[in-house]
DNA sequence: GTTTGACTTGTTATCATGTAACATGAATAA
DNA sequence: TTATTCATGTTACATGATAACAAGTCAAAC
């Protein structure tokens, strides 16, 4: 995974700097959405600077090389687990467990899209990120 | 509109108190997003309170009762446009002049809840936001 | 009509999230 | 090697959000 990251980053003439590489091993290792204060504390914790900005800065440059998502919901930032193949998620956050899944959401996109260019608006970036119950806390709810 | 919208709320047993008539006649003279602490000031310059509290409350009244809508990628809020019609709008954000528009995105809503069923996840909200150009500044680019 | 209880508004205090501006250090290219 | 660009770190601050409590308002029940 990492290997990929790099040579997709080297592709683009961008570096996987040790606490930009730090940074998605977190994302990865904890395999959920993290704030970028809990990125932060845990950088610190490594030796790295103390400074929101050192954390809002390495998460910045993995979402803007694909290689992460922010959440806008959640205030929070996650791995992104399909880097390259679709490039507009959707994201299911359920609101009990907290559980994130993340799917290829070309349909939903198109759908906006052409929505969109109706009214003559160019869509470059979307957002889309749905709230509810994943199968296990929708089974557990009604049993 | 303001008729319309204490009608609504009367049906539910809420009441449109004036704080938060004031509220949603801001949001909707100004016809754009606008952060809570910009609500808040206006507000507090019109003799109602001026800590933050006053400000989200009457909001999130609002937004609860389908007057207003939330923007998760503005940090922000906008009058709803069509209170009752469809209830899963999409935003359309212009990167360059800050135009909000709000259009009935039923068939995208559709797109994900359907993709959301098939790995067994149950959809109750969506945000569906997009980022890109308004016609006018698209224009405005390619001369 | 007064009392009860739910709701509303306001406060203080604090926490969480995010960014601007600047100084220093490392890597690259001329 | 020197100029330039990019990265990392800092301080300081701006913005966004909520918890906890006190006081006022209002309608319904008695």
């Amino acid at each position: 995974m990492l290997d990929e990251a790099r040579d997709r980053l080297a592709a683009n003439g961008a570096r996987l700097t040790p606490v930009r590489q730090r940074t998605l091993e977190i994302l990865l290792e904890s395999h959920r959405a993290m704030g970028a204060y809990e990125v932060l504390d845990r950088l610190a914790a490594e030796g790295f600077g103390r400074q929101p900005p050192v954390a809002y800065r390495a998460l910045e440059f993995l979402v803007e090389h694909g290689l992460a998502h922010r959440l806008q919901r959640l205030n929070a930032f996650a791995a992104c687990l399909h880097p390259g193949h679709d490039h507009a998620p959707a994201f299911l956050i359920c609101r009990e467990c907290d559980m994130l899944a993340e799917l290829p959401a070309a349909p939903v996109r198109d759908a906006l899209t052409e929505l969109a260019a109706e009214s003559g608006f160019q869509v470059e970036r979307a957002t889309i990120e749905a709230l509810g119950l994943c199968p296990a806390c929708a089974g557990a709810a009604r049993p």
